[in-house]
DNA sequence: AAAATTTTTTAGAATTATTCTAATTTTTTC
DNA sequence: GAAAAAATTAGAATAATTCTAAAAAATTTT
């Protein structure tokens, strides 16, 4: 493990949970300065290989990196843009059956309103 | 409805039933060969709105536009690419029982190995 | 039907997220 | 410590989509 990767796996593991590369990177830029943002994609490729962390991919915007390994799901406030980790366990195996269609893999991407800007709205 | 909107409608009736924004555009040009990529962009939208497409949303490639209003989800073969319809019904109820978290709406993107390339494969 | 207003279309630039390339630097192996 | 492999950099390339401003077309008002 580089220092560099070393320190983009560290970034995340010190984050709420999930980053976007952009984030990541000018995280990174703080303990690395000079570093590329082609050097994190390589690294969140590599660790993401490597079963170290996530990568989340979103139907808008850029994907994420997740530093839970474990399969979750997120909901995404249309409000506020925050963020909120759903865990509702492996999915495949229902929607094959309902479905009748071989299911190897899904991405998940819930839309809500988080409590916070549900409660300013009103 | 202008001639060019109701050509964009007919190309995706006319279609399998989902298309990517390249792919109207090329079939529409048949008919109009001056018409721009943005003229089809503006006119899914405005369809969308009116709700006479559906506007499908991936975690990779482009976006899909669907000729069934009626809420269904997307299969994509991973080998060939190829797209198959899949109608789970509406589990949003589900998601919010099971995780606690107030779901608005979500896009299920599924990935498969379609029964042509299961049966090349092996 | 002419004038005024609104909507649509065009052309092309802008944007966003990501990947690629090739040269350089760093790290690892022998 | 030299040779080989891997990682990093800088910047170009790509892909999908949106934006902008001007021109054209359609609609509404007189």
């Amino acid at each position: 493990m580089t220092e560099k990767r070393a320190a983009i796996l560290q970034v995340l593991q010190e984050s709420e949970g999930h980053l976007p590369a952009e984030e990541i990177y000018t995280r990174a830029r703080l303990r690395y300065p000079g570093m590329v943002l082609a050097t994190v994609y390589n690294n969140l490729h590599a660790l993401e290989q490597a079963g170290l962390i996530l990568h989340i991919r979103t139907t808008d915007g850029p994907d994420f990196y997740d530093k839970t390994v474990m399969q979750h799901e997120h909901a995404f406030c249309s409000e506020c843009g925050c963020v909120i980790d759903v865990h509702l366990g492996d999915l495949a195996a229902e929607f094959e059956k309902k479905s009748g269609v071989k299911i190897d893999s899904y991405d998940l991407v819930l839309h809500t309103t988080c409590p916070n800007c549900r409660e300013k709205i009103q």
